[in-house]
RNA sequence: GGGCCCGUAGCUCAGUCGGUUAGAGCAGGGGACUCAUAAUCCCUUGGUCGGGGGUUCGAGUCCCUCCGGGCCUACCA
């Protein structure tokens, strides 16, 4: 049994359900799955949160579009980002909504703290609006003329309208402080520096409510207005956990070890959400991570380019994993995608990747593993049992291959980790299986027949599937869970965390092929090569 | 204007506190093998580490500068 390792918090940003999921934000949830799969898998108590940002304008603009009541509406798009969810096999234990009641209980109770703390006071908000766009506009969005750049023959209108401020100005300090005593709170570093900077350039404070708003949460001491976006939103991280609504669940498991974040939304939770919480008298999260972006490689320009809507390139993940795997989708971005960083997708690429490392790689070297077991054994390794299979990566580069395997999974170095596995355990038992030629060893015409040999060399190998299994589960749990189950390896997979890898855990029985078997008597392909054309 | 990041083999990228002949995968060339998903394994072609200057016994790795690309600059994933 996994060791108890105390509890493990983790958050996704939470979307804005005006449109579907496309891979970019599959990209962040991805990401953090593969940290929950991780961490349960080692026995910490895990937490994973994800959710939707419901209370917006354009969410009830977009329901009047449909006709439908914003509930509805709302309740309806959480339902299709779930399903996307499950498809990916995303194992979030929490999907918060913020129109949720528990959401609007804690948000206001949260608020009302602010309040009482004295960091809340009213005062006129100013701002540009553009009728043209129908959005406020800031001085920097603004031309030489002062007009908007998408509608330059317009004057901008100056509104004026009563809001109620957060005092953001006064904790730079504070917040500088915690950037030096806890380096690693914003991650990666460039955008640690980015925050820094912005902070030491002075902080402004922030509106966070709106009069005249039908959605939302009320300000609980001025029905007149809701609170405003930001302020509303980045509460799910703790309102999703029972604050304001279940003091227990509150208590076991926040400050949040890790939020995963999009690069675009850093500055909300480096710099506000922090100071809010301050204020409000709450623990910090001990971690952001903002994850890059994944671009689109356009087939004829070889360009970068972003995806969205009006460009017409949005891929939709349901799209690769119905036309290939949850798991192969999952691969691509956690292998060619740095998760600190930028990202590009291409199916030529997705293809390449593919094909290589799943394909030719892991499962050829799982085929031919069971395979061999079958046909010269029958599917049964007798004496098996009495084995020591280290023939291949003995106990201490296993240890270390673990350690370095887990160092880069807790970093967040999913495509370090992953090549590892493949440059230190697969490259080489695909080596050992030339070197040791167990198709001779198993012939009897041959003058190196030897079949103990033989039986050594498939329990090594088997050996090698046991824990490549073990390493690969967080990233891609199904094959995973194929691969273990094709022999009668002796812990559950379940049960079978890191620590089980080395030492070895005892076999009981000798070792045999549990996989089922397909039409022609052999092993069905886990990847079945893919064509390069699209 | 201010700030951050990047520019390493055809492609995608590693290169920790500066240290010996700059690495990997894919692609290309040659060979071997046949258990396997025409998979695998071995050998191999290929780089003035964007340009220039500097610090140093020694720089892809630090400093300056120039060129090229991306991003942030406040309430817009």
């Amino acid at each position: 049994m996994p060791e108890a390792k105390g509890k493990f918090y983790l958050t996704t940003a939470i979307d804005y359900p005006n449109s579907r999921p496309h891979i970019g934000t599959a990209f962040e949830k991805i990401g953090a799955d593969v940290q929950a799969r991780y961490r349960r898998q080692q026995g910490w108590d895990v937490h994973f949160l994800m959710g939707n940002d419901e209370n917006t304008v354009k969410i009830v603009e977009r329901a009047r579009e449909l006709e439908l009541p914003p509930q509805q509406y709302v309740d309806d798009m959480a339902r299709q980002f779930q399903e996307v969810w499950r498809a990916l096999e995303i194992t979030n234990d929490d999907f918060i909504q913020t129109s949720e009641p528990r959401h609007h209980a804690g948000c206001q109770q949260f608020i009302q703290r602010v309040y009482d703390a004295g960091d809340i006071y009213k005062k006129n908000y100013e701002a540009l609006y553009c009728e043209g766009c129908e959005e406020f506009k800031t001085a920097s969005q603004t031309n030489d003329a002062g007009r908007c750049p998408n509608h330059p023959n317009r004057d901008l209108k100056h509104v004026e309208e009563e809001n109620y401020f957060f005092r953001l100005s006064a904790y730079g300090e504070r917040l500088l402080a915690l950037y030096r005593e806890q380096p690693d709170f914003i991650q990666p570093d460039s955008r640690r520096n980015e925050i820094v900077s912005l902070v030491e350039s002075g902080l402004e404070d922030v509106s966070i409510s709106r009069r005249n708003f039908t959605w939302g949460i009320d300000v609980p001491w001025d029905h007149e207005h809701k609170i405003y976006v930001w302020f509303d939103a980045l509460l799910n991280y703790i309102t999703g956990i029972g604050y304001g609504s279940d003091a227990a669940m509150f208590n076991r498991y926040w400050p949040a070890d890790v939020h995963f974040i999009g690069k675009d939304i850093t500055r909300f939770h480096c710099a506000l959400w922090p100071a809010m919480l301050m204020s409000a008298g709450v623990e910090l999260p001990r971690r952001v991570f903002a994850h890059g972006f994944v671009y689109l490689k356009d087939k004829d320009t070889a360009e970068a380019q972003k995806i969205s809507k009006t460009l017409g390139n949005v891929i939709e993940p349901m799209e690769i994993v119905d036309k290939f795997s949850s798991d192969a989708f999952r691969y691509y971005f956690m292998r060619e995608c740095p998760f600190g960083g930028d990202g590009e997708f291409s199916f030529p690429r997705f293809a390449t990747s593919y094909n290589a490392d799943l394909a030719n790689n892991l499962g050829n070297l799982f085929s031919r593993t069971t395979s061999m077991v079958l046909r010269y054994f029958d599917g049964t390794l007798a004496g098996s049992s009495a084995i020591v299979p280290d023939e291949i990566v003995d106990d201490q580069a296993l240890a270390a291959i673990v350690a370095s395997v887990s160092r880069d999974v807790e970093a967040c170095r999913y495509s370090a980790a992953l090549e590892t596995v493949w440059r230190q355990l697969l490259d080489p038992a695909n080596q050992y299986i030339e070197q040791q030629k167990p198709w001779q060893l198993a012939n009897e015409k041959k003058p190196e027949y030897d079949i103990e040999a033989c039986r050594r060399v498939l329990t090594n190998l088997a050996e090698a599937v046991r824990v490549a299994a073990v390493l690969i589960w967080p990233f891609m749990p199904s094959s995973a869970a194929t691969m273990y189950a094709g022999f009668n390896y002796p812990v559950p997979l379940g049960e079978a965390s890191y620590a089980t890898i080395v030492p070895r855990p005892p076999m009981s029985d000798d070792l045999r092929v549990t996989a089922p078997l397909g039409e022609s008597g052999k092993i069905e392909p886990l990847f079945p090569k893919i064509d390069a054309k699209d």
